[in-house]
DNA sequence: ACTATATATTCAGGATTACGAATATGAATG
DNA sequence: CATTCATATTCGTAATCCTGAATATATAGT
C-alpha cells in the first residue's frame, strides 16, 4: 500500500489529462481514431498546414501514446492504446456532446483529398484504361 | 445534423479538459470528492497556502464545476457534476494507477487538523466537562 | 545522382498561465 | 463596533506554451 499524498497522486493522473489538453491534439485523435493515418491524411482531415500537424505528432509521440509505422514515403500513426478516445468522449460528454455525435467523426475513414493509398487504394486513374482520348 | 467539423468538435470537447488540466486542480477535485469540502479542510488535506487553494477554487467556480454553500464563516465546496471524477479516474487508469489507489483518496472524509465542523463535529472541549482542574 | 514528395525539426515572438505577496471582504463573537 | 477567523481578490513577474516561418531529412522514381 502505497501511501501517496493526493497532490503526488493528482500529479500522476495529470500526466495523460496534459497531453490530451489542446484541442489541436484532440482533433489528431480524433482523426486518426482507431485506425490508422498518415500525415497526408490528417492535412485533408483536419485543413491544417503540414508542419504543424508534425509538430503536434512530435509531441504526441513523446508522450509516448502513439505508435509510428513507416511504409515507403509514408508515415501512419496509431493510438497506442485506444482509452485515450475513451477520455475524450468522457470529456465529450461533459461539455455535452452525445457519443454519436463524437463517434460518427471517429470512424471517418478516408479522405478524397487525401492521396495516400489508404485514401486512394486502387484508384485506377481515367488515362489508363483504353479509352478513346478526346481530340 | 449539426456537421461539425473535427477542429470544430474538438474545441467543445478540450473545455472541461483545461479546467482539469493541473495537477493542483485534480487533487482539489479528489480532495473534495462526492462530498463536501471548506477551504480549512482542503488546506489540511493538501498542505498548501490558503490563498493559493482559494485562487484555484475561483478557477474551478468559473468554469462552472463547483457548487458553493455558504454556512456561517465556512464555506462548503461540492462538484456539480460527479462525473468529473470519472474523467480523473480515467486518466488515473491511464498513467497505471488502480481506481482503488485513487478512490481511497477519494473517499477520506475528515482531517484531524481541519477545525471546521465537519472534520470535527462535537468536540467538546476537556475543561468544560465538570471534572476537577488538575492543581 | 537529381528531383519530387512526404514528413521532421529548429527557432523565435506573442499569448497565456502559474504562483507568490500583499491585501480585501465578510461573518461571528466579545 | 472592534477584533478575529475564514475566505476572496488583485497584481506582478516568471515560466510555459501555441503557432508560424523557415528549413532539414528521408524515400521513390527517373
Amino acid at each position: 500500500m502505497n501511501d501517496l499524498s493526493i497532490p503526488d497522486l493528482s500529479e500522476k493522473i495529470a500526466i495523460p489529462l496534459a497531453v490530451i489538453n489542446s484541442s489541436q491534439r484532440i482533433a489528431i485523435l480524433l482523426a486518426i481514431g482507431k485506425g490508422e493515418a498518415c500525415v497526408c491524411h490528417l492535412e485533408a482531415a483536419l485543413g491544417w498546414r503540414q508542419a504543424y500537424i508534425s509538430q503536434h505528432l512530435m509531441a504526441l509521440r513523446k508522450a509516448d501514446i502513439l505508435q509510428v509505422r513507416r511504409e515507403g514515403r509514408y508515415v501512419y500513426y496509431r493510438l497506442k492504446n485506444a482509452s485515450y478516445l475513451d477520455l475524450i468522449l468522457d470529456s465529450a460528454a461533459l461539455s455535452g456532446l452525445s457519443t454519436e455525435t463524437v463517434s460518427s467523426v471517429i470512424n471517418t475513414q478516408t479522405y478524397p483529398a487525401c492521396g495516400c493509398p489508404h485514401c486512394v487504394p486502387a484508384v485506377i486513374p481515367l488515362g489508363t484504361l483504353h479509352v478513346k482520348p478526346s481530340p
